[in-house]
DNA sequence: GCCCGTATTGCAACGAGTTGCAATAGCATC
DNA sequence: GATGCTATTGCAACTCGTTGCAATACGGGC
């Protein structure tokens, strides 16, 4: 493991103190906490798990201080959310590439679309309307190939 | 007013008892008052909306009831819903058509994506991926162009 | 190292749903 | 028109957030 590549982005975690300062924002003890959870997270988290997660680490964290928090970092790109089919928020930490989301409301799985693959669907609704499409909030239900087979009418 | 179309569908409100009750199902009170809500309705609606309007033409209603009755006329196909930005549910009323909607977060202005307009999008996620899509439920969040224009940056 | 403006927090109350359960009431059958 | 099965209701408690407000505590400036 010695040949990693030079240029890839460092975790940054670190960053986001001087980022938030940089905008006459505070680097508190709770968001230390919320960043310190986020840096050990890695997919899809709701907001009540990293309620929860944080509570791990400090038993007083407060609910409306974590999501005041996430949407904060969502400001500074840091977490973005979509939702699942309930409208529950879900959040992507440090997505590595901007996606939407595919689920099938059957089985419940979640596939990603990724920027390729979105392309042609986001530039024919921006040829259209004039809309640009926030990706990574992007979430389309429906049924997969292979639930689809296993019961095609249900 | 004389010309009118004789094949068009009924209002066909009436059909809600026997389609019920063709399930097994049953048409109560609640029911009833929930269907003359709707019948009354056009458009997108909160369910929070509902239960209000329902509360106005009988106050002993009870939110849980009229949501697991919107459940059950969904399954009917009478209602669809899709989610605002928040995640909220937002039930369309008999629509004439399957449509998508397309809302920009910054001004919260809403338009319907018809079938033609979808065709396309659908048919390429059902293309590449087996996946078939619930257009109703579908709801893209963005920027639309006189917004885009007014903050280029923000 | 202290001051002070203001960003942030915690609390409590609220809003939108959801769920388990015991009581009620459709409705199909006789 | 009465009976019985079971779908449905209402209640209460719970989940996931959101919001207003007074108290707290960052952190830039001195
Ligand atoms: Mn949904
Ligand atoms: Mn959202
Ligand atoms: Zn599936
Ligand atoms: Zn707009």
């Amino acid at each position: 493991m010695g040949a990693r590549s030079m240029d890839e982005a460092p975790a940054g975690w670190d960053e986001v103190a001087t980022r938030l300062r940089a905008r006459g924002l505070r680097w508190t003890a709770q968001r230390r906490t919320l960043v310190g959870v986020l840096a050990g997270t890695s997919g899809h988290v709701t907001g009540a798990d990293l309620v929860e997660r944080c509570r791990a680490v400090d038993p007083t964290t407060t609910p409306s201080t974590v999501y005041r928090t996430l949407d904060v970092l969502e400001d500074l790109g840091i977490v973005r959310h979509a939702h699942g089919a309930d409208g529950r928020e879900e959040f992507h930490v440090r997505p590595a590439a901007d996606h939407g989301h595919l689920r099938c409301d059957r089985c419940l799985q979640v596939w990603e679309i990724g920027p390729d693959e979105a392309r042609s669907l986001v530039a024919a609704i921006e040829a259209a309307r004039g809309f640009t499409v926030d990706l990574s909030h992007l979430s389309i239900s429906g049924r997969c190939a292979a639930c689809r087979e296993a019961s095609p009418r249900g």
